[in-house]
DNA sequence: AGCACGCCGACT
DNA sequence: GTCGGCGTGCTC
């Protein structure tokens, strides 16, 4: 008789360890499946991640799982090793890696496929529906249900067909000629087969690029660096093709705002499947509906946001990271994973090739390329021949203009109108002025929570913080020294609106932010209104600049370029340089040129010099030159301990503590930065502070980590503070 | 993270 | 006299 098994268990909570159980009572559990297990006072879902016929923990210890919720795994061994290589990467608690990769309602011990209602006719029904003539509706239903047959028609599909079933079905169901029952529901399978629509011919470039992703054995990265407009998604295309004439699936991984319906549409109408989409605008009971689509191979295409790089496979064949250097691939909080990492990952583990792209990369992948890791796919020419914007810099010291927009610009705006242009005005700046000061004494509205000040929007008479969301109304009276002079200084993109709207009567202006986009998933929706041409100016943040296409788009005026340009992060020149050529990429995409004017203060500054030059790839060279002098990435491994509390004094004690055992730990493969207060200490009425890990190799740093962690753990200091780490830590705040 | 236990302040 | 504040400890 062997042993009864001992289930190790993941559960969700910030613990590394895994938890002990013996299996439910003459029940056998299979690695991959959830269990409702008695955790302290409550129960918990989780997930076996092994077993084992003994434990550490003492007997008297030791549990029993309640249930087990999946009679056959949920999650294959494949996706259970990719749970546990982030674990160890990242340096996360496993239960809360497995957490973040399954729906919520998996999460919360829901089954997989839901139970859902049927109706069915009975035996009797065949004989009876000639008996039904003067019913006609009823006999209408009873004969979808025969034609049906098996388990009859779901609750869903029933309302389509006939809006009033419930009342039609009723005496059915009287006469005992049909049923209700509950099944568990089978995925309809995604419309698909629809007619493919040829693309246009590819040039010389996609061809070539086309060809080397087709030439890979098994795994290969590589980098399609493709300026804007170069027809990037059409190498996709093609590859996606292959790989669905396979019988293959395809995972697409794109920035939340890459999600728009236009490239939606686009995969839809030229590959003839119907994608699954995976993104924040999904409710819960879709989110598991692709997900389960997605592992029975049912999905043969999914395109989905960060998230999406956890989702089950069944029979994986690609996977494609558009705009590989978008900051939103990389969560910010909890857990934090790059999904381009992961992708790149996971295509190695399943040993098939993965393609990113970007028209401005990373000096990461920029790197792996220069290295002969991956193979970099060059688009230089814009597909139709359309000309490459022209930049210009607007000295804002001999244009002043007013309100921070330059006479240069304003001109510029009319004649591009006149000419039936299209203008984008970007403003990495939401709210209405950026700033509340005092006339009399130079003060500053500030946030009570956080050390930010108050951002202006003045529509609403607000005082908001970006950094904590905390609102107030306007302060009539200075806070300081109590006079009413009180006046918004600096112009954000509600003033900008208000600005044109006087500059330019009678034209069409349309505000695209955060603010003025309120629901999740909306953002495609406005930027289609945008598109359809009816509007002549644009005004909006980064959103604006992603991906879309815009195709009476002629001029672009970046407005205050100046504050990426003295930055303190380390990649703060490579991010400026792809915000500028990402935005600058909108204009002029078809017959007409685009032109792009960039409105500083120091012209002088390098960096201009090098961008008009020599575009993104000068500013690439130049930055990967500065990092290898610095030791920075990508000729450095970063990490990050992040530490807040309530007390400052707490989060350095903590962080003074973490450095010590960082030390101990790395036997001077390593240095130790800090401990540090983040550049806005406070926020959200907390005090933040972070110490930094620098390594010249993965290893050093890893298992520095590892040792630190588990000391960390149990340090009484870790009580009072909340800490993370954050293993390639793109915000260095 | 959640949840209970535990020991000190302003209220029915 | 109690309701409740959040410090401390634990979860197989």
């Amino acid at each position: 008789m062997p042993p009864p098994p001992i289930l190790q268990v993941a559960i969700n909570v910030p613990l590394s360890r895994r938890f002990d159980y013996l299996a439910p009572a003459g029940q056998s559990v299979a690695i991959g499946s959830r269990v409702l297990v008695p955790f302290g006072r409550r129960d918990q879902v989780g997930l076996v991640l092994g077993l084992a016929d003994r434990s550490e923990v003492p007997g008297n210890k030791l549990k029993a799982a309640k249930a087990v919720l999946d009679p056959t795994p949920l999650l294959s061994k494949e996706d259970l090793w990719l749970c546990q290589f982030c674990s160890d990467y990242y340096h996360h608690p496993i239960g809360e890696v497995v957490a973040a990769a399954l729906p919520k309602l998996l999460r919360m011990g829901k089954p997989v496929y839901p139970e859902m209602d049927f109706l069915r006719a009975t035996e009797a029904a065949e004989t009876a529906i000639a008996g039904l003539r003067r019913a006609p509706k009823q006999a209408e239903l009873l004969t979808a249900l025969l034609d049906a047959g098996g388990d009859g028609l779901s609750a869903e599909t029933l309302t389509e067909l006939m809006p009033a079933w419930r009342r039609v079905a009723k005496p059915l169901i009287e006469k005992g000629l049909a049923r209700r029952e509950r099944y568990t529901a089978e995925d309809r399978q995604p419309a698909r087969d629809l007619e493919a629509v040829a693309g246009p011919a590819l040039n010389e470039q996609q061809l070539d690029a086309v060809a080397a992703v087709r030439a890979a054995k098994g795994f290969e990265s590589f980098l399609i660096n493709g300026v804007t407009g170069s027809g990037k998604t059409e190498v996709y295309l093609h590859l996606i093709a292959d790989v669905l004439d396979r019988g293959q699936q395809v995972l697409v991984l794109v920035p939340e705002i890459g999600l728009t319906p236009q490239l939606v549409n686009r995969f839809r109408r030229r590959l003839g499947v119907e994608p699954v989409l995976m993104h924040s605008a999904l409710n819960d009971s879709e989110r598991l509906a692709g997900w389960r689509m997605a592992r029975s191979g049912d999905a043969k295409l999914i395109v989905g946001t960060r998230s999406a790089v956890f989702v089950p496979l069944q029979r994986p064949g690609l996977i494609i990271v558009d705009e590989e250097h978008d900051g939103s691939l990389k969560q910010q909080e909890g857990f934090r994973y790059s999904a381009r990492d992961l992708a790149i990952v996971r295509a190695s583990r399943a040993d098939i090739p993965v393609v990113l792209g970007s028209a401005t990369p990373t000096l990461e992948m920029l790197k792996h390329c220069a290295d002969g890791r991956y193979k970099r796919l060059d688009l230089a020419v814009r597909a139709g021949g359309a000309e490459p914007p022209s930049l210009r810099l607007v000295d804002l010291s001999r244009s002043p203009g007013q309100d921070g927009l330059s006479d240069v610009l304003l001109s510029a705006v009319s004649r591009h109108l006149v000419e039936g242009g299209q203008v984008l005005m970007f403003l990495n700046r939401r709210g209405f002025a950026p700033t509340l000061i005092c006339g009399d004494c130079g003060h500053i509205a500030e946030c009570r929570r956080c050390d930010a000040r108050m951002t202006v929007h003045a529509r609403e008479g607000l005082l908001r913080c970006h950094h904590c969301g905390a609102s107030r109304p306007i302060d009539r009276q200075c806070n300081d020294c109590g006079a009413e002079a009180m006046r918004a200084l600096g112009e954000g993109t509600q003033k900008l609106e208000d600005i044109l709207t006087a500059q330019f009567p009678g034209r069409e202006i349309r505000r695209i932010d955060s603010d003025s986009v309120q629901r999740k998933g909306a953002i495609g929706e406005a930027l289609e209104r945008a598109t359809a041409g009816d509007a002549d100016i644009l005004v909006g943040t980064q959103m604006l600049s992603k991906g879309h296409h815009f195709p009476k788009l002629t001029l672009v005026g970046v407005i205050n370029a100046d504050q990426g340009l003295f930055g303190t992060d380390f990649r703060s020149s490579e991010r400026l340089g792809q915000s500028i050529v990402q935005v600058a990429g909108r204009a002029g995409r078809e017959e007409r040129r685009g032109e792009v004017l960039i409105q500083t203060a120091f012209p002088e500054n390098p960096f201009w010099d090098q961008l008009l030059d020599g575009g993104y790839d000068r500013i690439a060279a130049e930055a990967m030159h500065e990092r290898e002098q610095a030791h920075w990435p990508p000729f450095a491994r970063l990490a990050l301990i992040r530490a807040s509390a309530h007390r400052q004094s707490d989060a350095l004690r903590f962080l003074e503590a973490a450095k010590r055992l960082a030390v101990e730990a790395a036997e001077e493969r390593l240095r130790v930065l800090g401990p540090v207060d983040a550049p806005m200490a406070k926020r959200a009425g907390r005090f933040r502070a972070q110490l930094l890990l620098q390594a010249h190799d993965r290893q050093a740093l890893h298992h520095c980590l590892s040792q630190l962690r588990l000391r960390l753990e149990a340090h009484p200091e870790a009580r009072k503070v909340r800490w993370s780490i954050d293993v390639d830590p793109v915000e260095l705040l």
